[in-house]
DNA sequence: TAAAACATACCAACTGGTTGGTTTGTGTCA
DNA sequence: TGACACAAACCAACCAGTTGGTATGTTTTA
């Protein structure tokens, strides 16, 4: 019912370009020049599809929250029946996915947010929109543990599922000072023995 | 046995507005003669004390590590006797200086690190072991309260002075996308509560 | 149904302003 | 008086964005 052969355009090309450069050396440092030659077109095409190199940020922050969405709605730890171990399922697979070179792995809107926050209103909203929708999901299984588990918290789950991104996008940020993941892992292990302490268990990752 | 007069000479200027414009803009964003027009000197003042832009990010990255060197040394959660007091002091501490808008209480080494990492290697040195050498403060106070508090873990004071660093980090992230200090500071509150639970203690904030 | 009218996707060359960095000159202090 | 600290003017490279145009559909109309 639909599918279009999906021609390769222009802007998709742009759209994966951004992805790569803007992680390997920030927003502001990316230019539309460097754009249109990793993407293989021309500044005319680049300034066809997008109105200016903001629009293009905004853009492949959408962009971003969309394949990451569906990276992390295919993941296993959905399977679970218990909602707790969904959480840690959740926090197992990050740490799974933290390979290869450091742009790699790392996450854009965190990248952008950290340039654009007060300069570039339209794309610090687009980078929160993408972190906080994606802090919901997790929000939602937390609530469910939290009410299967009976707890009486003095924290909300809102508030423990922003902290779970706040970890990562610091984990990032060590692996980034360091040069590689495994600063990025541990703390990812500490986030994981936080849930398991709240939750008052101890459970093995499970291979799923 | 020295004290120079301490005349505030333009490379001092040049610093401070650096520390100010880079947290506000980031790094690649802020321009020479933006930090010349803060600073209130001329482009040769900035060249005659830094051979480059990349010279001043490593001299900055270094007096911030001096500068927030000296606030830590100052604060009054080393008199604690007992060094888990300590660590969950200097938590306190981080929590209380979450003040003033954004760019006022986020980290600069933080933000340069991000941009640096990949396209210039002497800052990302420079911030690496300004983050390193403040979380090895932090390891010492922890390393003592394992002893004290004979834990048998299966984390090493190392990783978790690093994980609060990251915690840190992350939480500047969440404020700037979000725009104030509310989300840090709960991320903060979470980073407390894991290490209370770690030591299986439950300790009010002093008031010191 | 064929041609005219229009829309979309893209390109190569260009522009005005900005950028990091240089050069040359000047005041000041030890 | 000479080295240091700074100022002013300058430059070549680079930047985001523009312009004027072509190729390839798609829609409308005679």
């Amino acid at each position: 019912m639909n599918a279009p052969p999906a021609r390769r355009t222009a802007r998709d090309k742009i759209m994966d370009a951004a992805v790569a450069t803007i992680r390997q050396k920030g927003y502001a440092a990316t230019t539309v020049d460097d754009l249109c030659a990793a993407a293989g077109v021309t500044k005319g095409a680049f300034f066809h599809h997008f109105r200016s190199k903001d629009d293009l940020a905004v853009a492949v922050a959408n962009y971003w929250s969309e394949m990451t969405g569906a990276l992390f709605a295919a993941a296993p730890y959905h399977h679970h029946a218990d909602p707790l171990d969904r959480v840690l399922g959740y926090i197992d697979f990050r740490k799974d996915i933290l390979r290869g070179t450091v742009p790699e792995f790392t996450c854009l809107v965190g990248t952008m947010t950290q340039e654009a926050y007060d300069t570039h209103p339209a794309v610090r909203i687009a980078c929160d929109r993408c972190i906080s929708d994606h802090a919901a999901k997790i929000e939602a299984d937390i609530a469910e543990a939290m009410r299967l588990y009976q707890l009486d918290a003095d924290w909300t789950a809102a508030s423990l599922a922003l902290h779970t991104q706040a970890v990562l996008q610091g984990a990032f940020i060590l692996a980034k000072a360091k040069g590689g993941p495994e600063v990025a892992a541990q703390s990812v292990d500490h986030l994981r023995r936080y849930v398991e302490l709240l939750f008052g268990v101890k459970r093995e990752k499970a291979n799923v």
